[in-house]
DNA sequence: GATCAAATTTGCGTTGACGCAAACTTTGCA
DNA sequence: TGCAAAGTTTGCGTCAACGCAAATTTGATC
């Protein structure tokens, strides 16, 4: 990828968009590329924090492991996130591990370089911290979810966040545009396998959802989803 | 409060701790002071964010409302914690709502100013990024606890992590020296005052814990309850 | 120091969701 | 084209935790 396919990538990113066009030429030319095929690893959790990455194309899972050899699945990242700045910024090893669910590009620089930056270009670490704020309510709500509601409300919010995150609007509805197992949303719900396939079930049945089996998810009636999610 | 106790306060908070001492110095002049009796709130979740605080003394507890009138707490603050600079960093209206749960001091700094703050001096917004992302970092590990753990595990772990934040080592263990309720605990772990209270009696009879009715709990075996926290 | 409101404790019946198990589909690979 | 592996569906028995209810204790207030 050039330095003008990259700076117009970064362009359009939440994290640099509408920032000073020098410093987003700078850092495109300084960053690094790299490809990950589906299935791998960015980086594993408990690594020491290095680099700053964003995604250019494609989908990561950032998965959590347990003490207890259990997972749980924080959140998808597509196009234009910002992962590993967290564990940078605390200078502590990263907490989760990326995993690509589809071929998938990124730009990354080192935990040095982006503080150069950051303090040469205050406006780039004010909006370092709107997404870092961004990622704090988004996890305060999902707490709040998960210690109040029951298992099919949240179910409906964590298909409706995902889709307001990555949905495709189509023809038919709300389309989740990548592979988003039974497992990885029982992984994001604090519920098991099998309740969320019993759920899905029920849905797809009542015409709410078209996605049986491994394609991809397509909301068919999004208000109706709104209104489990908001049921008393 | 004059200039020079405020500085002296800030120099010892985690977020102007070791930064430049003419730094501290003009900060803790500009600050306002905020008081706040017992029960009393520093502002309303859903106001607009306006000021960023820290806690001189005193302790506060930082309550979200849910859209169906339930409540949960996401955490305690204390002296030296930072508050509100979330939301002000998104441009969003505050997420929850601080009250008082004794009396407490606070310093103040509209978001036009610390915005100065930061710009002309990195190592504070280097500093801000670093606490927020411990905010991340705990609400995540929280988000597994309460997605994977049983009821009886979550309160462990959640006493643990308050009595890690607020404890003070005593003669006959740790205490934690406020008055935390059953039913907080409860808003804390996602399950029932009932379920904690139960929990609590079992632990007291056991002698692991110390705090029938509302004097302040005493974790007499630490070690003890960590394996709780632990166990499979 | 009497009264009242708030917090806590405890009992008991109910149930939402889990855990195990087995069958079935689809995909990928040989 | 067929086979193995992975993902999904569904049934069924169980139980951890809830929800309701009532008693008890404590702290606050005048």
């Amino acid at each position: 990828m050039d330095t003008q396919s990259r700076t117009s990538v970064l362009s359009r990113s939440p994290f640099f968009r509408e920032l000073d066009p020098r410093l987003i030429e700078l850092s495109a030319q300084e960053a690094q590329e790299r490809k990950l095929a589906k299935q791998d690893v960015l980086f594993q959790q408990g690594d020491e924090a290095t680099h700053h990455y964003v995604v250019v194309w494609g989908r990561l899972r950032l998965d959590q492991a347990t003490p207890d050899g259990k997972n749980i699945v924080l959140r998808f990242m597509g196009p234009g996130d910002l992962l590993g700045s967290v564990a940078v910024f605390r200078g502590m090893p990263y907490p989760a591990t990326p995993v690509a669910v589809e071929e998938t590009a990124l730009l990354s620089w080192s935990a040095a370089r982006m503080m150069v930056l950051m303090q040469e270009n205050p406006p780039l670490a004010m909006r370092a911290m709107g997404m870092m704020g961004g990622r704090i309510e988004e996890l305060q709500a999902r707490l709040q979810e998960i210690a109040t509601q029951q298992v099919e409300r949240r179910i409906a919010a964590t298909i409706l966040r995902i889709a307001g995150q990555s949905g495709r609007r189509t023809a038919e509805g709300v389309e989740i545009p990548f592979a988003l197992s039974r497992q990885d949303l029982a992984e994001m719900t604090g519920t098991t396998l099998h309740t969320v396939s019993r759920t899905l079930s029920a849905w797809i049945e009542e015409g709410l959802l078209e996605g049986r089996r491994s394609s991809h998810l397509v909301i068919l009636r999004p208000h109706r989803l709104v209104e489990i999610s908001e049921q008393a």
